[in-house]
DNA sequence: CATGTTATGTTATTTTATAACATTGCAAAG
DNA sequence: CTTTGCAATGTTATAAAATAACATAACATG
């Protein structure tokens, strides 16, 4: 929260009253919520709860890498490390639901750095999902 | 196509006539699908357009491997490999939309197999999708 | 204070996906 | 054969996720 206020006057950022609060509800979390959960919390706090009001608070914090869209979930977590988050990668716990970032890039996996080379594919972005269970829940079932 | 015939009567998978209009629609086009687009095809061969019937196919389809579901777009690709496709990646193309599909896994990127050993994170399914340029486009913009 | 830019409010709609229940077709057990 | 049970479809309705489009407010700054 801290590094991402830094971050915002830095560059010149508004770090507005919806988005601080949509940015505070993800961080209370440690899941991935979905836009219309989010809009929920929101109205408690009297905001008004109209999808493009979470979509867009939504669309600041990831463009700026404050949080991050899960794509395969259509969910949306605060960044664990908004000062040098790059190519962010994302280990899903299909049981608790709690999400770990991790720094990675599929450039790290030379199968597929190689295959873009190869086929001249120029790599822009990336998404990289693993789902599987984590260490508290591993054993459990 | 040949090849999921194969694999269906191998395993005693029906390969019934929606599953495999879909899949042929799917394999005419270089590029993902969304359901509904799919959906709009398969009626005009007479099949009902209830949206059930195109995610049923698709289900189907994915859960054996013969079609991918690409996270990000929301939107299916014929599997380029039927006979032995495992953890597939992903190169999207902004440009033109088409998509390139090339044999990958984390686990591959040592970083993030790192990361999740380390965690004692157990990696079961994997989401690995890249954006960016193919070679055709690379200049043209 | 006029002006342009950035952020919000609001209404409506589009796109994606699933729940739930009824029906059909067919193969294998009786 | 027939019945019984499963797998696939048909159908209606709804949920969930996202955006379009237009109106209004807030506010720095020239």
């Amino acid at each position: 929260m801290a590094a991402t206020e830094a971050t915002c006057s830095e560059q010149g950022l508004q770090l507005m009253a919806t988005r601080r609060r949509v940015l505070e509800i993800l961080l209370e979390e440690h899941r991935p919520l979905g836009a219309y959960a989010i809009l929920e919390r929101l109205c408690e706090f009297g905001h008004s709860s109209q999808p493009p009001v979470a979509y867009r608070a939504l669309d600041f914090l990831t463009a700026h890498g404050f949080a991050h869209k899960i794509a395969s979930l259509n969910a949306y977590v605060a960044c664990a490390n908004p000062a040098g988050c790059e190519r962010p990668a994302f280990l899903i716990c299909t049981d608790c639901d709690r999400v770990a970032e991790t720094a990675a890039a599929i450039s790290a996996a030379p199968v597929v750095a190689d295959a873009a080379r190869s086929m001249g594919f120029a790599i822009k972005q990336e998404v990289v999902e693993a789902q599987g269970q984590c260490s508290s829940c591993v054993g459990h079932s």
